[in-house]
DNA sequence: GGGAATGAAAC
DNA sequence: GTTTCATTCCC
């Protein structure tokens, strides 16, 4: 028997309660791929205010409730990701309805319901009052802006799955200011939300175990507790004990799609966008599959390869086991449910993510590294015996590098920069010849990166990640650097730029958690450089607790170094 | 309804 | 510390 939908829960544009979080205005202060957000600083109180999201609340009737927006006349400025007008007049594509929690039965105690017998009868909700979202929180108005922005072309990445990765790498690095404005935003959306619901509390549905002859889950009796809006109404969201399926757990993603992954919000960091992502895009799966590596990717069950789709579960590897496939090591995907539970509680290992824990991206370079196995160690990429790798385990010089992700766009990393070129890639460089530089201690070892171009020096010594921390301990941390960096103009090095201009205040703690993609595509040389030398050195994760915050989130260190020998490539990074 | 992310809020 | 749910839409 097909599962019925909730009533109300599809929403279309075409009904009019389409709720979209709209994107605020820009804040002052760094921005973040302005370059390709025309208009990002034209920071405008009446479009804040148009473009927030907003409850219209209806007067109290029969008729169920349901939250909507007051769509803004115009779309106002962009910000990082554009966001699309909510609902086109010529969109012929309804939305799909969100994933939201169905109605629940109305509280068992009429002290906790605006609807007690006590209320108007006229103001009563009807028994099926509708559901109240909960406010969205930062990360999740970031995303709605992003999809809806389309960041990330359609025909580049369809899945929803994966674009929520891609903005949850994204988010991870984008500059504090920008994400603090998201917070921002999203405390005035629980302010407004809580104006509109003055009873409104949250009341998850804890699922008790299930038990025999147990149906409650299909029977949600429609209706919050709430019901009935007025400034004498407490709206409860009353959640009763259903039983359900103890919650799912998270799949495993194959490395491919996690490198994938990170690639695409690099390259969006770097601000790429449109046809020059699309390109940069290609080329890197080109790249990929040509190297025998990422070829394959499972969605849905479904193996995606070069020579077509193969159900992923006819195979001989099951989920969540490693299978060669072009000579990549790639972790299936399960297709069953109950395959999914059992792999992937199985993969990730006991001892570092328990049952039903949140999974969240690792960008680490363990994972990454592991995600991507250089050529020549076709051995497995993931810890087959749970255990987390050392991110040291890891050789750099093994790995080979692609080329640059944004090719023909080099040109616009030209210094100094033309005045008549239009670049695609916005110089990181761009203060005035004349500024002064920063002063930079030439004694910091070379990017272990760089040991792949032709026109740096090797570092020789460098076998590993751990070679490099054990180096870099050896060296302070930069406390020359001038601010403001030069890299603070740049989109996607704006959030290192600030970073490395803190050092002066906080050299142990100059830098944030970054996206990092290990597989050094991102890390492409790019340009050239007439005057200035920039290097990027690694060091320094998270697992060895030389991260900033909470021990688990990787970083990047990076230094330039002015003195060290002229390289005709600059680093993109971020 | 799963999936994929992060964060708020409730347990 | 754990769990739910907020968004989004294809499958």
């Amino acid at each position: 028997m097909p599962v019925e939908r909730s009533r109300g829960s599809r929403r279309t544009c075409a009904d009019g309660n389409q709720l979209v979080w709209t994107e605020p205005s820009v804040a002052p202060g760094i921005a973040f791929a302005t370059n390709l957000t025309p208009g990002a600083f034209e920071d405008s109180k009446d479009a804040m205010s148009s473009m927030t999201t907003k409850f219209a609340v209806e007067p109290p009737s029969t008729t169920p409730i349901e939250p909507k927006i007051e769509q803004p006349a115009t779309p106002g400025p962009m910000f990082f990701f554009f966001d699309a007008p909510p609902c086109p007049p010529t969109d012929s594509k309804p939305k799909r309805a969100s994933h939201k929690r169905k109605p629940t039965p109305p509280p068992a105690s009429p002290a906790s319901s605006p609807s007690s017998p006590g209320a108007d009868a006229a103001d009563s909700p009807p028994p099926t009052a509708t559901h109240i979202p909960r406010p969205p929180n930062a990360f999740i108005l970031f995303r709605s802006s992003f999809i809806r922005g389309g960041a990330v072309p359609a025909d580049v990445e369809p899945s929803h799955s994966s674009l929520s990765a891609i903005a949850g790498l994204t988010w991870a690095a984008l500059p504090p200011p920008e994400k603090e404005m998201w917070h921002r935003k999203a405390k005035e959306e629980r302010e407004k939300h809580r104006e509109r619901f003055p009873g409104y509390a949250f009341r998850p549905r804890y699922r008790v175990a299930p038990s025999s002859g147990s149906d409650a889950d299909g029977e949600d009796g429609g209706g919050e507790g709430g019901g009935g809006f007025g400034e004498s109404c407490a709206i409860q969201q009353q959640q009763t004990a259903v039983a359900k399926p103890r919650r799912r757990q998270q799949r495993e993603v194959a490395p491919a799609d996690r490198i994938r992954q990170a690639h695409i919000a690099s390259l969006l960091l770097l601000g790429l966008k449109g046809p020059a992502l699309n390109e940069a895009i290609a080329k890197f799966d080109q790249e990929r599959k040509e190297r025998g590596e990422g070829g394959v990717e499972v969605r849905f069950g479904v193996v995606e390869t070069p020579e077509g789709r193969v159900e992923a579960g006819d195979a001989k590897c099951g989920g969540g086991v490693e299978c060669e496939r072009e000579g990549s090591p790639v972790v299936r995907r399960c297709t069953s449910k109950s395959e999914k539970r059992r792999t992937s509680s199985k993969t990730e290992g006991s001892k570092t993510l328990k049952e039903g824990k949140r999974r969240r991206i690792d960008t680490s370079p363990a994972s990454l590294a592991a995600a991507s196995p250089p050529p020549s160690s076709p051995s497995t990429p993931t810890d087959t015996e749970g255990e987390t790798m050392s991110p040291f385990a890891f050789d750099f010089d093994s790995l080979s590098i692609p080329s640059t992700p944004i090719g023909d766009f080099t040109a616009s990393f030209e210094w100094p920069p033309s005045s008549t070129s239009s670049p695609a890639c916005f110089s990181p460089f761009d203060i005035p010849p004349s500024s002064p530089h920063p002063s930079f201690d030439s004694s910091y070892p070379p990017s272990p990166a760089l040991s792949h171009s032709s026109a740096s020096p090797s570092p020789s010594s460098w076998s590993s990640l751990e070679d490099l921390s054990n180096s870099l301990t050896a060296y302070p941390a930069p406390r020359t650097m001038s601010a403001p960096s030069p890299l603070s103009a740049c989109s996607s090095m704006s959030s290192i730029g600030g970073d490395l201009s803190s050092a002066l205040t906080s050299p142990t703690e100059c830098i944030n958690p970054l996206a990092v993609d290990l597989s050094l595509s991102s890390m492409s040389m790019c340009g050239s450089f007439s005057e200035l030398d920039l290097q990027l050195g690694f060091a320094a994760f998270g697992d060895m607790g030389m991260g900033i915050d909470d021990g688990s989130a990787p970083y990047l260190t990076g230094y330039m170094d002015m003195e060290a020998p002229q390289v005709d490539a600059g680093i993109v990074a971020w």
